[in-house]
DNA sequence: CGCTTCGGTTGACAAAAGCAACAATTTACA
DNA sequence: TGTAAATTGTTGCTTTTGTCAACCGAAGCG
């Protein structure tokens, strides 16, 4: 069945993540910040509430998370002004130095995974995962969207 | 790059296995206890220690859940004869039917996300998923023994 | 206007996870 | 053999992470 083997594949894929993150172990910041300093820096001016959506987290834990990324100095807040309770969120020239030094170890981490698969296996690895990506982004999104 | 490519998929997925993993609130047992859960039924015999390296769990941690999936009546300890130190680990009836249900209840998310997509896309979509267990498994195991 | 909804903050609390000290075995090896 | 070192697991304590509900000010809307 169909559903059986997706979810040996979730669980396999639930290592590989865990072993690819390891790399947060080095850093100050924890995954969680992480992923925020990614998407915040991806959709500039974002809003806290678009991160609840992206990621789907308490408000209250977000709006903490995000004060202690703003006292770190990675993270700066703008009131809009169209609506002035939104808040629009951007990376700091530091958060943005932080994110590329880790975006830098995270593909450590990866490369120390994956470079002593021959060239031709890393293709087909990347082909099937962009694969799956087609195939369920529109269900991704579709979800996380209601 | 390859690894940029690899974290693309890694934070699709990640989010993936969000939607996916979400059966967990309709249950009394968490993401990890399900986890131990399965793995004791398919490594039935298997320590404490065994689930440490494989989850990379703190062992005072795994020692309070499986506490606590003991007093939950889902499973049960021998201490092994051999080695007087190890506890051999299986799951009890209850247990055993606990799982069950937990497989099915899985079962149905991840339908529940994939039965929407054509057939056809839907064999695409496991072809993928065993090519990268195939491509990744060694490292997996590799990476987890040391 | 007054009511409701929305975006975000705060306090209090619960759950999850990590750390270090310890006990009981087992293993290694002098 | 005996004893130090390593292994397996437990416990107390702490920190981190996450949840819940009450709340505030602003915006939408009749």
């Amino acid at each position: 069945m169909n559903a059986e083997k997706i979810r040996k594949f979730n669980r396999f894929y639930t290592r590989v993540l865990g072993l690819m993150n390891q790399y947060t172990d080095k850093s100050k910041f924890t995954l969680l910040e992480t992923q925020l300093l990614y998407e915040i820096n991806r959709n500039k001016g974002c809003s806290a509430n678009d991160l609840i959506n992206f990621f789907q987290l308490d408000k209250g834990y977000l709006s903490r998370v995000l004060k202690k990324l703003e006292s770190q100095n990675a993270v700066i807040r703008h009131y809009s002004s169209e609506d002035k309770r939104k808040i629009k969120l951007y990376l700091t020239n530091d958060g943005k130095k932080e994110l590329d030094d880790l975006i830098a170890l995270s593909n450590c981490y990866v490369l120390s995974m994956v470079d002593q698969i021959p060239e031709e296996e890393q293709l087909k690895l990347i082909k099937a995962m962009e694969q799956i990506e087609l195939i369920l982004t529109e269900f991704v999104d579709q979800k996380r969207n209601k």
